[in-house]
DNA sequence: ATAAAACCTCAAGCAAACTTGAGGTCAAGA
DNA sequence: TCTTGACCTCAAGTTTGCTTGAGGTTTTAT
């Protein structure tokens, strides 16, 4: 019993078997190596060939999206080691460590805004310049008698 | 002194007056409407006019988004009351309420996955079949010998 | 009265992350 | 051998949330 892949050895996998068993279909193995986020070698018929190391890039991207972070930021970070290297698990660790800290911001962030949900939406304020809701310490209100959401009775 | 929009009362607004007093372009102004999320009346010349809650709306549909809603899904929120009405206190804390729910949800969902990264990414696993990262409750594994995503040495 | 600012309606474009389809090649089993 | 199933390449379509532009009307200010 020999893999799809035309060797014997198990150390290469077809298109078709890293979707299988990556759980992602065979277009998105397309379109990740065309966004440069795996790679695959060619067999003589042009078919790709895919080192097992793969699956486990695969399988980080569907974790860092999970966790919100885009595709060129994932490739970004996978792309700072040796193209298609097998990382070590220190290397692995580096890079969850930083997906952690971006996570930990966005539970941060979704932390606050939940707490301030309540208190603002059926406050009455909601204005662009005063309201913690409002302004996300980004957008700063225009200056003068202000921007108010509401008008005063 | 009178505002832009042809009214003395202060009751109707332009869309310029919304776009401005809102912090969002007149174009996502217009988009809103298209789609359902505001609502307006027309003047004479055909120019939009808007009641004064619609910056409330607007608002509230920023707030909504930042902590990650889709308009679709605010829309129909908004959408359960009366079209283009003036929300109560209480209405409005309905509403907040129900996001508060669901960001309590995503931020109960991305701690977990905080926590089980660093677990899970170094660890050599991330199967799909048992990996906590890969399987996140909705996919389940295929049956049989598995879909192992590292190869056993 | 007239110029400028504000507004109007489409239509098209953009970015992310994929999917779908057409038309053709390669490979593995009966 | 030959037929299927797996693969190939492009191109174009999908969804979400807007933005940009063209070409034309309305309002407002002088």
């Amino acid at each position: 019993m020999k893999t799809t892949a035309s060797g014997n050895s198990k150390r290469v996998l077809s298109v078709g078997e890293v979707a299988r068993r990556s759980g992602v279909p065979i277009s998105t193995v397309h379109f990740y190596e065309a966004k440069g986020l795996i790679s695959s070698t060619r067999n003589a018929g042009n078919q790709r060939r895919f080192a097992p190391v793969m699956l486990r890039y695969i399988a980080v991207i569907k974790v860092a999206q999970r966790a919100g972070i885009p595709l060129e930021e994932i490739r970004q970070t996978l792309g700072s080691y040796p193209p298609g290297s097998k990382l070590t698990a220190a290397q692995w660790h580096e890079i969850s460590s930083l997906w952690r800290d971006m996570l930990d911001e966005r539970i941060k962030r979704l932390t606050r805004l939940r707490d301030e949900m309540d208190r603002c939406i059926g406050c009455g304020c909601l204005s662009l310049e005063d309201c913690p809701l409002r302004n996300p310490n980004d957008v700063l209100g225009e200056k003068g008698p202000g921007a108010r959401i509401l008008e005063r009775p």
